[in-house]
DNA sequence: CCCAGATGCTGAGTTAGGCTCAACATATTT
DNA sequence: AAATATGTTGAGCCTAACTCAGCATCTGGG
């Protein structure tokens, strides 16, 4: 496998022997770092606010969705679960204390009355509002320096890399 | 909410202006989904070896130094706890584990009576072999297809802005 | 030289965020 | 109508982190 050269045109570079297989591990191991890095940049600034990471998670999750303030088309719980890789019963929790906070509420499903759905609050919209904002902020100090063309080229590669990973099938276990 | 920017990224122009802040955070978005990716097909399958992704984790750090079999080079449990940025306590645990595996072992440092330097053994030793196989072998099969220039491009970036970053004083809080 | 304070490790107990299993109400299929 | 499947939650458990306290040992100032 990866007997296929994707492009025509060979690498002009005197490359660092053909094919070390470390190469991609560094990369893996460098966007751990970087990841790890933003990720409790995020979590501290967060914390303020009393957002913790997994309802940072979990807003996100929910407010990606059109209609997330109507009933009819609000996240399950059980959708949000699948979301968020983790099993229904943990989203449970997860959705507790969101509305103990006052971010979301928990409403009927007008079409099943054994199904909740997950609308926004008022302060659940803001608090996404802001969670996008430290967001933006943290990943802008990080990454605010990179070239417009090299950036450009970073997302390229991840989603051509995302696209095939998935392609191979379901999550393999 | 992925406030998919509308405008066409099929542009290939140079752009004259650091774009919207939310690049960064698509970039930031990418790369934790990919890492997830990842990490999850790493830890099932070392599983089978019945390596946790924390012990995977300890070992590669443990092994990160030479002379990591030595009394008088290896790490300490209080390094080891740094360099994983937990608690010392917290890396007693861990040491413990992986001492009941017989991956590592304890052994009295020679100048500090206090201290314990934390040594591989031969199956520790195998056992990271076996972890860098799978981290190989799992990044190659995510980022095998780009291209070395792409490579390059990536590696750049990540150093670049980890360096940036980590001038930027220590990891503030 | 010796003691006060710093340092290195670990026992005890806690917390956060996952998990399973089983119960219950409701849908859906036969 | 009954059997089976699905959506949520209560109860209880597990792992990996934490703090606090205690003991053993080092180190520097008098």
């Amino acid at each position: 496998m990866t007997t296929t050269p994707t492009d025509g045109p060979a690498d002009p570079s005197p490359g660092p022997r053909p094919d070390a297989p470390g190469t991609a591990a560094e990369l893996a191991d460098a966007m751990t770092r970087a990841i790890k890095r933003i990720r409790r940049q995020t979590g501290w600034r967060l914390e303020p606010y009393g957002i913790t990471p997994g309802q940072a998670r979990a807003l996100r999750t929910l407010a990606h969705v059109p209609g997330c303030e109507s009933p009819d088309h609000a996240m399950r719980l059980s959708d949000l679960a699948d979301k968020l890789h983790i099993a229904p019963r943990s989203a449970t929790t997860v959705v507790d204390a969101l509305e103990e906070a006052g971010l979301v509420e928990r409403s009927p499903d007008p079409a099943d009355r054994r199904a909740v759905r997950i609308l926004l609050t008022e302060a659940g919209r803001a608090a996404v509002e802001r969670i996008g904002q430290v967001r933006d902020e943290v990943a802008q100090e990080y990454f605010g320096e990179v070239s417009p063309a090299d950036e450009e080229v970073l997302l390229r590669v991840l989603r051509s890399a995302e696209a095939r990973f998935l392609a191979a099938g379901p999550p393999r276990r």
